[in-house]
Parts: structure tokens; sequence; C-alpha cells
RNA sequence: GCCGGAGUAGCUCAGUGGUAGAGCAUCUCAUUCGUAAUGAGAGGGUCGCGGGUUCGAAUCCCGCCUUCGGCUCCA
């Protein structure tokens, strides 16, 4: 995987920023709980400026789970203030203002944003409604203008709101945060402060208890509690310790999608994880993605060099990310574009060389298609490999597993035919169909994104992009799951397909992905020799069932919380002895499971049993077996489940017989 | 990277300028027990790191690191 979009899988945001602006017909489709978190805007907005007079709004729409608004004060507002803001929002609940809309003219509208009446409790004299003043500029000259009051509040507002503030009395404030004006870095930054509200006080509280259920199963949580990885701060930010328990997880999804690639016909390969920088310069990373990769890692006698000529770390820089002309002449030739311009070009002499930790793994794999004639028999060749790759991501957008900076991505490479694509394209669907449904994770929808028919941006002929957008439609229909086809959503070179699941607590996660590629096979010149004995261009498939390692267990961790199949589970079985008469028994029981391949412990310490059992529930260990004197008398176990609970007494060969086909079978 | 929380024992947390605490976990001893916590005792801390104020700092101030919630970015 490599041009994919980072590891792939990522947070999809649920709702659009607010600058993009809705049309009327969008904002009267508004439900009736969008309807209500929107007036608790206003009226937070109404109780912040009794508060601060002087605060400039900007936006203040209704998000999944609540609703914000934007705005400029001199005072800097802390989670200490929301006790005060609260307090004012349910005094206006309580006077039961009216929400009322009036239709003005555009004149009226900036007469009202200039006078800082418009987001305001009154005039403001010399203290102009800025933002408001942008709004009404963006409303297009055939829309009507509307603002909203509600006692002194007046508001720029296309609504719709609820009739009276008495609608908004269940809210409560969740949280304060910066964010750009307008989404856009450059233009200043906006304090922004989240609520939450509900038509019921009940509703407002069964929110609070889902969001302490969601904490439950956090993987950050649950990964401390059950041992299953650890973030060391002298190790690194977003580099993941798998610790034993991790481990296991993970080599059993390895596994499990190695055996799925053997019965496809792929071949399974090993690279290692830095590469030469001109690797990447072939295939186009370096420099231009270099912002979100480890600096290069420059060889000791030229560090000394250049230390030793005295220059400058610009002077560095340019000297690393340069070509020679004849490096820039091929690839510009191959590509039939100037994507090496002549200000990269530099003396031989004067290059600098280096190595990268590999950013992706696609040109390790297209060098091992690359180091022998391939003939058309040869293809499809699929290379597979877990490969880890390193991507230096922003720290504030670091978390737990699922945003990392070391991760490995259950990669594979397809080189074949074109008219291969669309039999490959299915063949990586249905793995990533098969892994989902092997996993219980069935709430998922396919986007197939195609390219945006205005666009120049795409590389390659247009009836090649036919093709292959047609070849992952129909691969998309096969799969018998619902789709969309988004236009635009393409790379630029290449249609591909996500699919995006949806864990427990409703979010949406993009995890498996496959992309067609029919420009790194011109980078690095590839070929395979076709039936008329002349060479010809091989297509690339980058695929990623479950994008990486790490923010698969991650979501897999959410997904069960933490109470994993048993064909996952770091531990599968738990002996528990009810006393010391049964030792003997536990141990010769213990020895049945261990040689029957199974990951069990014995638990014969002093505690009661309630004690032990307890423990088990804790570190959700799915099958405990309780031995007592009467199960050591019949020679069987009594078998407890940790979801299921006592599941009474069996035979040791019984139980021996159904947990190792439940793990074979690997059910749920 | 930006805004705002937070960082005290392995874990969860209390402690607002005057001798570092609790529960769980760990260890020791006793208990030999039937489906989610047996009892007693003990050990365990450069209070994130560095600097400053003070007679005295976990506590106040400054810088940094890490982490959480957002924002932003995302091949």
């Amino acid at each position: 995987m490599s041009q994919i979009r980072r590891d792939a899988p990522r947070f999809t945001p649920l709702f659009a920023m607010a600058n993009e602006r809705k049309t009327l017909e969008e904002r009267a489709l508004m439900s009736d709980i969008e309807r209500l978190r929107h007036s608790c805007a206003h009226v937070m907005a109404t109780a912040i400026l009794r508060i601060w007079p002087d605060a400039q709004f900007a936006y203040g729409p209704p998000v999944e789970n609540g609703f914000y608004y934007d705005f400029q004060m001199a005072h800097r507002l802390t989670p200490d203030d929301f006790e005060k803001i609260e307090a004012e929002m349910k005094k206006i609940a309580k006077e039961n203002q009216r929400f009322e809309r009036r239709v003005i003219s555009r004149e009226e509208a900036i007469a009202l944003a200039e006078s800082g009446r418009l987001g305001g409790l009154s005039e403001r004299p010399g203290n102009p409604s800025q933002f408001k003043l942008d709004l009404i500029a963006k409303i297009p000259e055939s829309e009507e203008i509307s603002c909203y009051q509600n006692g002194e509040f007046l508001d720029l507002c296309a609504g719709p709101h609820v009739g009276y503030t008495s609608k908004c009395k269940n809210v409560k404030l969740t949280a304060v945060s910066a964010s750009f004006y307008m989404g856009d870095e450059s233009k200043g930054q906006l304090q922004r402060l989240y609520g939450t509200a509900f038509e019921s006080k009940e509703e407002l509280e069964a929110h609070f208890v889902r969001l302490e259920e969601a904490k439950k199963r956090d993987h950050r949580r649950l990964g401390k509690e059950l041992k299953l990885f650890h973030i060391d701060e002298d190790v690194g930010q977003g580099l993941i310790l798998w610790t034993p328990n991790g481990a296991v997880v993970r080599q059993e999804l390895q596994n499990f999608i190695s055996e799925e690639l053997r019965k496809q016909g792929y071949h399974q390969v090993f690279t290692p994880h830095i590469g030469k920088l001109a690797l990447y310069k072939t295939s186009g990373h370096f420099p231009y993605y270099k912002e979100s990769q480890f600096p290069a890692i420059v060889e000791q006698d030229q560090l000394e060099q250049i230390a030793h000529e005295g220059c400058t770390c610009a002077e560095m820089t340019s000297r690393l990310d340069a070509v020679s002309a004849q490096f820039a002449a091929q690839i510009n030739e191959r590509t039939g574009a100037e994507v090496i311009g002549p200000d990269r070009v530099m003396d031989a002499e004067k290059l600098l060389d280096g190595f990268l930790l590999k950013p992706m793994n696609c040109p390790h794999h297209i060098k091992i298609f690359a180091s022998q004639p391939r003939s058309y028999r040869d293809l499809p060749v699929r290379l597979a490999e877990f490969g880890t790759v390193y991507r230096w991501e922003q720290s504030g957008e670091l978390n737990g597993m699922t945003r990392v900076r070391g991760f490995t991505q259950d990669d594979a490479h397809l080189f074949c035919t074109e008219d291969q694509v669309a039999q490959e394209v299915l063949g990586c669907l249905s793995l990533v169909k098969t892994v989902l449904t092997t996993l219980g994770m069935e709430d998922y929808r396919v986007r197939v994104g195609l390219r945006d028919p205005d666009s120049a941006k795409y590389a390659g002929r247009p009836e090649q992009w036919d093709r292959a957008e047609t070849a992952c439609r129909e691969a998309a229909k096969t799969l018998g799951v619902p789709f969309t086809e988004e236009p635009g959503e393409a790379a630029f070179y290449g249609p591909k397909i996500d699919f995006v699941v949806k864990d427990v607590i409703g979010r949406e996660w993009q995890l498996g992905t496959v992309q067609v590629d029919y420009q790194l096979p011109i980078r690095f010149d590839l070929s395979y020799n076709g039936p008329d004995n002349k060479p010809h261009r091989p297509v690339m498939i980058h695929r990623a069932p479950f994008g990486s390692m790490e923010r698969f267990c991650g979501v897999l961790i959410e997904h069960f919380a933490g109470h994993f199949p048993a064909w996952l589970a770091p531990e599968q079985v738990r002996v528990l002895t009810i006393s010391e008469k049964v030792d003997a028994f536990a141990a010769d029981v213990f020895a049945q499971l261990k040689a029957a391949g199974l990951r069990a412990t014995l638990n014969n310490d002093a505690d009661k049993i309630g004690a032990k059992i307890r423990n088990a529930q804790l570190d959700k260990v799915p099958y405990m077996l309780v031995l007592g004197e009467q199960e050591a008398a019949a020679g069987g176990v009594a078998v407890r489940h940790s979801k299921k609970g006592d599941l009474g007494v069996q035979s040791v060969a019984d139980f021996l017989a159904a947990i190792t086909d439940e793990v074979r079978e690997r059910r749920l």
C-alpha cells in the first residue's frame, strides 16, 4: 500500500465543516433534535453575551451529538466557566423567550452587522459584527436573508428554530477548544464552545451514560487493563510496543490473513525498513511528502563533509531533494510530463545521498517485481508483506493505536495485465469481505472513488480510466453490499474502493482499501513480455484488508470490548482449582490443554473460587474450567464461559474437541 | 503544529505552602473454601523533567516533555 492515503483506515468526520454553506433546502431538512440543538447554540450565545458583552459570534451549527458556537472575545474560556454559562442558559430557558424570525434586506443586514447588533444583545458601537458581515457577503443574491431574535439576542440565521427557549433546558456544555476561522489557519483562531442538548432530561442523562460505556471499551483503556500494548515516552510518541497478549492477537490475525493469501495465490516477501532516497525520488514521494516522513538518514562521512564545508541547513535540504539531470530526464520522459522541474536538478557531485525510513512498501515490492524478466504467463504477480512503515504524524493527531508513527500494513501489490484488473480487484474485495465477515464486522459500506470528469489532475489515458472504473464498479456490484460511487474521490493515479466500517458506538472507520495504479509502473519503467514478444506495461493494484495491524487491532479491541473470541483471545482457557486437594487433577487437565495447543493457564492459588472466577472474568478469559473434588472424581471439567456463564460439566475430551473446533473455525 | 484540560505508588485517584496518603495490585503468613472480591501483616514514591520564588514547594511562577478533548493536516 502506498500512495494509498496514510495507513488507509481513519476516522471519518461525521459532519461537514461549518464553512460549507448549506442551501436553504438542506436547512429545511433539519431534524427536530438538530433544530433544538441549533436553538441551544443561540441560547448559549445569549448567555455568553450577558456575561461577556464584547463576544463576536461566527457560526453556531448543530453537530453529531450536540452543537457548538465559534466566537471571539477577550476572556479566554476554561471549563471553570461552564457552570456560570449553564446557569445563565437555564435562566434564559426559564424566561421562555420566543424565537422570532424576520426577513430583512441585504442593506438592513449589513447595517445591523456594522452596528454590532447582529450576534449581540444590543448595538455595540465600535465593535461591528465582523464575522456576520463575512457571512452576509457569502449569501447569494437570490437567497433571502433572515434573522432570528430571542429576547435581546438578535442573530443572522436561516433557522429553523424551536418556538421558545423553554425547550432548551436539557442542555450541558461539554468542551471548549480552538478552531480556525472558516477552517483556515491563516485567518486566525476562534474559541469554540461545545454543548449537547436533548428533548428530555432522561435522554440527556442516557447520553452521558452511553459516553461512559464508550469509555469503558476505549482501546487505550482496555489495552492497559488487558496488557495488550504499551506506549513508552522513552521509545517515542506514536510507537507501539506490542506486549505478549497483544502480540497473540496480532499474530492470530496475521495467520488468518496469511492463510487466505495462500488460497488466493499470493507470495509472501520480506523487505527492509529503509531504502535509498533515490527510490522515493523515482516513486515521487520524496521530497513532495517529506513533511510527513521521518527526516532522511545521511551517511556519516557525508555529514562530516558538509559540516566541514559549513553547509547550512537549507543547502543541505536542497542537496538532498535534488536529482541529476539524467535522472530528471529519465522520469520526465517516462511519464511524458515535466514531473521533475529544472529547479531540482543539480550537479551530480553536489548531490547528497541518504536513506529514508520507508513510508510505504510499494517501491520495495516493485523492485522485487522488476528483479527478473516477467512474461505475461507469470501474471498476475501478487506480492504480500506485513510491512512496517514510518510516517511523521503531527503530534496532536496521534491517538492510541489508531493513529501512530510506525505501523505495519497487511500490504500487498498485484502486478497484472489490463485485462486482469477486473478479476484481481474482485479478488481483493472478496478478501476484505471475508475478513470483515469472519470478525463479525457486518455493518459497513463500500465507497467507489471515481475521477472527477471535469478535472485535469488525473494521470493516464481516459480509456484506461474508463476500463478501470468499470472494473471497480462491477466488482463492487458483484460483492452484493451497498456501495456508493463518489466522483472526484479517486487518487490521481487511479480509481479506488474503500470499506467504511461502522463500529459498535456508531463511529465510521475506513479500514480495507483497494486501489488501481497506472502511474508507478510508468515511473519505475516496469514491463512484462507479452504474447507478441514485445514489452508491455503492467497495472498495479495496492490493497490492504486491515489497513494497518495497529489501527485494526485498536478498532477490534473496541469492537469486541476486549472480549475476544476464543481463536483471538490471548488466554483461551484458565483452569481454576477449588482447593489444594485437586491440584494433581488440575495439573493433568492443564497438561492436556497445553498438549492440544491451547493458550491455557492454571490458577491454583490459595484464593477462594469466587475470587478466581472474578479475576478470570476481569481478564476476559473466554473459558474457565472449575475443578473441585466432584470433577476430579468424575474426571470431568465444569465449564464456565465468560459471557455465557456456567455451561455445566463435560468430559475433558469433549471440552477439548469443542474448543479446538471453535478455534480452528474461528467462530465468534 | 494550535487552543484548553491533565500528569502524585504498577493501576484508579485524594492531598492549595509546613513529616507524601487511600483502594486495588504485589510480597509474606494464616485459611482449603463450589461459580464476580477470605483475613492479617509488609514492601513500594527523585509527586513528569528542568529552572525560579520562599526559612520551607506535590502545592506558587517560567520553560520543556508526555497525555486527553477539540482544531488543523493527511500520499
